[in-house]
DNA sequence: TATTGTTATACTCTATAACTATA
DNA sequence: TATAGTTATAGAGTATAACAATA
C-alpha cells in the first residue's frame, strides 16, 4: 500500500511515540483543575462567546451520543457549562460556557501553554512549519 | 514565561488536539482485534522474548499498579500474555507474550503502519521536516 | 518494616439499545 | 419517518485504601 512509503511511516511512528509520550502527562495538566481527560478536551473545545451544538461535540470526540450526555452533566453540574435550547431547531442543544468555565478554560489554556517550552526550542521556521503541517493534519477530513 | 511564545504555543495547542483526535481513533485502530486502547498500549510494550515486570509497566503507563492487575487479568484471560514469578524476587511478577499474544501484536504493528495515510499526502519536504523537528523533540531530555 | 501485587470500592468513560420530543 | 438527545445498562479504565506474601 503507497501510504507506507519511507517518509510518512517515520513520521507516523514518531508521532505516536511521542503521543503516547505526553499522553501520561496530560492527565496531570489538568490535574490541579479536577478535570478528567475527556472534560479536559470538551472544555478546550468550547471557546467563550462561540457555543458548539452537543451533536457536533460528539462528532468531534469521536464518540457515541449518549457519551456526551454524561459528560456534559457532569460537566453542568459544575457550572461549567449550560445547555441551552437551540432556536432554529428545538431538538437540538447547545452548550455555552458560564463564566465559571470561562475562567477554568483561560487557566487550562495557561497550563496547556506551559507544556510548550520543548516546542520554543525550536526555530521561528521550524515552529511556523510544524504549525502549518499540523493544521493540514487535523483540517484534513479522515 | 519565556516558552509561552506565540509559535510554540500555537504549536503545542495543535498537537494536543492532534493527539486527542488520535486518540479517539485508536480504538478503530484496534478494533478488528478487538482491542481497547489501553491493551493496546500495553501490547504494543511488551516485545516478544523480552518480558516485563508488572511494576515497570505500571510505572511506563503512568497508572496505579491496581490498575494494571485488572488490565492484565483481561489480557491474560484472552491468552495473549502470561504472568510468571520472577526468579529473583518472586513479589515481583514478569509478563511473557504468549504465541497468540505475540501474533496478535504483530498485527497491530501493521496497522499502525497503516496509519500513516494522511501523513503520505504531506509533501516530502515536509514529511523531513516533520521527522526532523519530531526527532528533535523525542531526543531532547525532557 | 518496606515493597509487589491483589482485592474491595467507587467514579468516569465508553458503547448499544430503547425511548422521548421535535422535525 | 428521520433526527437530537436522553435513559438504562453493561463493561472497561482509573484511583484510593486495606490487605497478603515476600523481602
Amino acid at each position: 500500500m503507497k501510504c507506507m512509503d519511507a517518509g510518512s511511516s517515520r513520521a507516523w511512528q514518531l508521532l505516536v511515540r511521542f503521543f503516547f509520550a505526553q499522553r501520561e502527562r496530560l492527565p496531570a495538566a489538568g490535574d490541579g483543575l479536577d478535570l478528567s481527560p475527556a472534560q479536559w478536551h470538551v472544555l478546550h473545545l468550547i471557546e467563550p462567546e462561540q457555543p458548539v451544538p452537543m451533536g457536533r461535540l460528539a462528532d468531534t470526540l469521536g464518540c457515541d451520543a449518549s457519551n456526551v450526555t454524561g459528560l456534559v452533566d457532569r460537566l453542568e453540574a459544575r457550572g461549567l457549562v449550560e445547555r441551552r435550547a437551540s432556536a432554529g431547531d428545538r431538538r437540538v442543544k447547545v452548550l455555552h460556557l458560564t463564566p465559571t468555565g470561562s475562567r477554568l478554560r483561560a487557566q487550562l489554556l495557561r497550563q496547556i501553554a506551559g507544556g510548550s517550552c520543548r516546542l520554543a526550542r525550536l526555530s521561528s521556521q521550524d515552529q511556523r512549519t510544524l504549525v502549518r503541517i499540523l493544521e493540514t493534519l487535523i483540517d484534513d477530513p479522515r
